[in-house]
DNA sequence: TCAAAAGTGTTTCCCTTACACCCATGC
DNA sequence: GCATGGGTGTAAGGGAAACACTTTTGA
């Protein structure tokens, strides 16, 4: 900033803020998120979720941004801030407020680069292991707002391929709001919504009838987030 | 803290964090806001949203009761997280992330003192005028994430009297959602929620019938608090 | 007796839910 | 031909929305 600090407020200037990033895709029909390890002192060897200090002059969207780019090669996806955690001892180098945001990230177009200079995964929500810091509980909330989220905009296509069939779909839905869903309705309400286009007939690798292919219509699409359903 | 900083970790822990409080309240038909004159430079003279910096020991709940405790005299009132904001040149002394609030109080109970240090009111949300900082932005988020959260939870209890009327709520209902209600749809939903207890009737002042008073029932209103509706 | 506010039911429509069988394909 | 996954329709029930008049009271 380049600022002169009024010794009045010398005292409250001394605070870190960091910004982690709960990354989400879907992959062979599982909702993933993003872990990584930690390399340095302490919690080294620890997973946790990707995140970073901040400098007094970086905003925290464009910080977002960063660790997604980091982790996948790609800044250019879906964030959308969570919450701040602020527990006084989260951080064991000082007192730390850490602002979170998920994202949702399409794993067969969106991953550019998997990161080298960390050891990394995509793991199943369900298989989610003891993360460092407070992450825990960051994830959790991060489901639930996502879970909420998915029942009042279209955010399910952020994480579905451009091209994607029916059961596809409703395999992420079941996994995002945790119960199983009526296959005959939920194509119902699809219908209704009309934001699907249809596409060809998708070559199965096993046995079973050949799925119809799908893509969203992305005026409909931008009309339902803006609005909600 | 008493840390030691880490030299590594110098240059991060420069922020400043901000708490600031979008306080509610209902009154003559109005749904209204607190704000407060700022009365040292920079700003001096403006209107704002209370707030205060934090000190790297102080909590970010326990902050944001203070808020109000010095504003209403009373911290124990209804206050939820809204969201960081984090624009870099947000404040003028250096690097500030606010962390936004909003918090619901009755007016005719939970006001235990006005403050006298600053200059207050109550404005309704109508007639907000002009804000220093960004907190007119944060004004209009507080906004719509109220509407949100008075369609799915019982909130709308936590800004009316002890005992209150039917038209009265559905004034509050009105006011926050910003558009008017059917009178009788309104009330026959309440009817099947269970959530009120019919008192007596109100002395009227005014010509007209003499209304029915209620409360609201503890039980359902937890129930339906922590499930939604 | 008039003005002002409170109170009260019915109908229609659409969305949600529950539910079971046939179709295409690869092996 | 059989196992595997894909695809389809209908009926019943419940919540949402539209809609207008009567009652009570104070002046």
């Amino acid at each position: 900033m380049g600022h002169q600090l009024d010794p009045e407020f010398e005292p409250y200037f001394k605070l870190g803020i960091s910004v982690t990033l709960v990354l989400y895709g879907f992959e062979d029909g599982h909702l993933k998120i993003y872990i990584q390890k930690i390399t340095k002192n302490p919690y080294a060897g620890a997973w946790a979720l990707p995140g970073v200090l901040i400098k007094p002059h970086e905003g925290l969207e464009t910080k977002s941004k960063e660790i997604a780019q980091e982790a996948i090669g790609n800044g250019d996806v879906f964030l959308e801030q969570l919450n701040a955690f602020g527990k006084i001892y989260r951080h064991p180098v000082g007192r730390v407020i850490d602002i979170a945001f998920y994202g949702l990230i399409n794993m067969q177009s969106d991953i550019h680069d998997q990161r080298k200079d960390k050891e990394s995964k995509w793991v199943s929500v369900k298989k989610v292991p003891e993360l460092a810091y407070d992450h825990n509980e960051i994830f959790t909330l991060s489901r639930q707002r996502l879970k909420r989220r998915l029942i009042n905009r279209p955010i399910g296509f952020k994480l579905l391929p451009k091209e994607f069939t029916l059961n596809e779909m409703q395999q992420l839905y079941e996994q995002i709001l945790g119960h199983p869903l009526d296959k005959r309705n939920f194509r119902k309400k699809l219908t209704k919504l009309k934001v699907l286009i249809a596409k060809g007939h998708e070559k199965n690798d096993g046995p079973g009838r050949k799925p119809r292919l799908f893509m969203f219509n992305e005026d409909r699409y931008s009309h339902y987030m803006e609005q909600g359903f």
